[in-house]
DNA sequence: CCTCAATGCGGAGGATGCCTCCGGTTCTAT
DNA sequence: ATAGAACCGGAGGCATCCTCCGCATTGAGG
């Protein structure tokens, strides 16, 4: 499990100097909120100043949007890596049930996630190789077990949950019900 | 079913005047171009370039993006509510089926009408509205023939499809086969 | 503690796109 | 043919993206 931590691979350098480290880490929580609120076209000027930094510095650590939108999209992905294992003690079908929620959740804390999973970059396959190396094997366990339909891949999956939870719902019970209906759809073979 | 299609309100008017008209169809004809394209984030600029008209005249005819928006998706939408009508004597699950994937083929026309689909305007609901009368029927035909799982309903199900038809997928055949699986999770029931 | 080089800073300025408004043009009803 | 309503394009103001340069700060080494 720790050997698929590794394979993400870092595409900003965290600065050594302590003033500039300390502006990263404002920049990051900055982009996290913004992008949460106004989605990956929120104004780069204004994460700048949420972050109490001029827009040369958010230049200077992260280049593009997209280095930002990735680095903002990779904090967290280390903690979905681990729940694969902490649920793969549990019964097949159950187990990913359990995993596919905790990507859901993690879709929830943040808007980027369904656009990044678009987008083609070394730094978001690295991601979806880690997401997957995770989730695979809980899936193949319950594909195994007769759980899951035959006819699908991780990859599929992975799509099917993200589609749907990067909707807006107007209610949250709603988006339960919804996501439910998708992850059942897992279930259903046409044999 | 004449009457579903007369629910759907007109926010923006034709112009009058020979030459406005053409400069009208060509800005929506632009405009789906470019949206299909680059999203609803395609520039304004661009699109008046396209249609051969300048800026002004764009801005005259749809006042903000939000409208353009808008009257590129009301665009089609009547032929998918008689599709309804089309499908009708179908076998309820068969109907059901046949009038989402009339969708899911509305959906991939233009990008629009997912992002749209999280719009609360007076058009978009007209539309919805349109949608889901002309939908419900084939759901609720569907459940009481016991095809569907009861704890569902039209919002939900096209919610559902709309999540998964904006997914950027790599393959026609990958997106088929997870739109399948999504229609799939509408027949479950965890009774 | 001091020095100095590497690291890092902010924001002016150029490019692009959104949106408004105004002087000039075109269309159509009479 | 004419008058006036409808319509036109694009300049200009504003916001945002992105670059670059003179100045400032940090921290390692002596």
């Amino acid at each position: 499990m720790s050997a698929a931590v590794d394979t993400i691979t870092v595409a900003v350098q965290r600065p050594h100097r302590a003033d500039a480290r300390r502006n990263f880490d404002a920049l990051l929580t900055a982009a996290r909120t913004a992008f949460a609120e106004n989605g990956t076209e929120a104004s780069l000027e204004d994460i700048a100043r949420r972050a109490g930094v001029g827009i040369g510095t958010l230049y200077r650590n992260f280049p593009t949007r997209a280095v930002l939108i990735e680095a903002v999209y990779i904090d967290g992905a280390e903690d979905l890596v681990r729940a694969a294992a902490e649920v793969a003690g549990l019964p097949p079908w159950e187990a990913l049930q359990r995993w596919l929620w905790r990507f859901v959740e993690y879709a929830a804390t943040k808007k980027v996630l369904i656009e990044a999973l678009n987008r083609e970059s070394a730094m978001v396959r690295s991601c979806r190789d880690a997401f997957y190396n995770a989730g695979e094997p809980l899936l193949k366990r319950a594909q195994a077990a007769g759980e899951v339909r035959a006819d699908t891949d991780i990859d599929d999956v992975m799509r099917l949950i993200a589609g749907v939870a990067g909707v807006t719902f107007p209610s949250a019970e709603q988006r339960q019900r919804v996501l439910a209906m998708a992850i059942d759809g897992l279930r259903l073979s046409r044999a």
